[in-house]
DNA sequence: ACTAACATGTAACCCGTTACATGATTAT
DNA sequence: ATAATCATGTAACGGGTTACATGTTAGT
């Protein structure tokens, strides 16, 4: 039921449509939760079903009508009491370390590519994150409380993929030095 | 498809049962996935069927049976396309992440606790890979390269809980501070 | 001409979780 | 007594992925 609440508390600050909770899922909330568009719209539904959103329709010209969804009292009780009830230890998917088992010297090559692809793409997050970090959270000992929890989970991110970062230079080093000997 | 092919990892080693391959998602592969027990014997019987592993019933007595799987060649090659083949990007679930950008003056109480259990869960991983460590791997440059993998993802486990410690306890900081105030 | 952004959706399928089930042995 | 370890499994349900579908406008 976590895709539910995420979902909600997308909706926190400010109404969203299913199109811009999704693009908040590829970057902000997309460090601790990924979730694809076809996820998320019939997550809402289900979520106005039950009476913890509503939406409203808004026509638009030049671009497609969109549907803007909105947190009910309902709904903030029910993320109040997710928030005090028991948090499911964090579950991570991550296939180039189960790879790096099968690591032989017909695979390097193959390897260091997948290690040089994650390196970028961490590089990418990292520029995103820390704009978001400066823009947002200069001075972090000044925040209101409400801004506190976002900033420490940015925080978690960042500091996330900065040993992310150096994970892979390390790799690349040990892998280098095995396929200049093949 | 990503479950066989870390299950047939698994087997690269030794020959094994589920239940032992449960006990490894449990400790060394558990740190980059997760599975049940339940998922893991309905996938070997799978595997078995597409010819990629053979099994063999082993009578006990005051145990149950177990079933022992092996790898086959069809499956090695399998694994081998597996790891040549292009990369999934990791994910990560983290449901503590997410309540944070819901934290308020009522909720700081059940977040504490949430991170105070998180670092402990932290703090026994850490123990547990410190020990692997140690015991296999004490000098990681004169590592064959068959075993040089394995310590490249024992290391980026390693490095991902100490900073998540440091992260909890920072984060504890902070929020303690909120507590007292309200 | 082609691609990206905007905005939402259906359908089929596979993956993962939860609950339940069995039954002996060993340790506290 | 109670719980943990060993060892495997079924069934129901819900979560998540992949493929497909539509149609305009703005930028290269």
């Amino acid at each position: 039921m976590a895709l539910a609440h995420i979902i909600m508390t997308g909706l926190l600050d400010k109404n969203q449509t299913g199109y811009e909770l999704a693009k908040s899922f590829d970057t902000s909330l997309g460090f601790f939760w990924q979730a694809s568009h076809q996820q998320i719209y019939s997550e809402l539904r289900k979520l106005e079903q039950k009476g913890w959103l509503t939406s409203e329709q808004v026509l638009q010209q030049g671009k497609p009508n969109k549907v803007v969804y909105e947190l009910t009292d309902k709904g903030q009780i029910e993320l109040e009491n997710w928030v005090d009830a028991s948090t499911k230890k964090s579950t991570t998917k991550d296939e180039l370390l189960a790879k790096l088992y099968n690591l032989n010297d017909k695979n390097v090559g193959s390897l260091i590519r997948a290690i040089t692809e994650r390196r970028d793409n961490m590089l990418k997050s990292q520029a995103l994150y820390e704009k978001i970090r400066s823009r947002n959270y200069p001075d972090p000992k000044k925040l209101p409380i409400n801004k506190l929890g976002v900033y420490l989970a940015l925080k978690s991110g960042i500091e996330n993929v900065e040993i992310g970062i150096c994970w892979c230079n390390e790799a690349l080093v040990l892998l280098a030095n095995i396929e200049e000997r093949a």
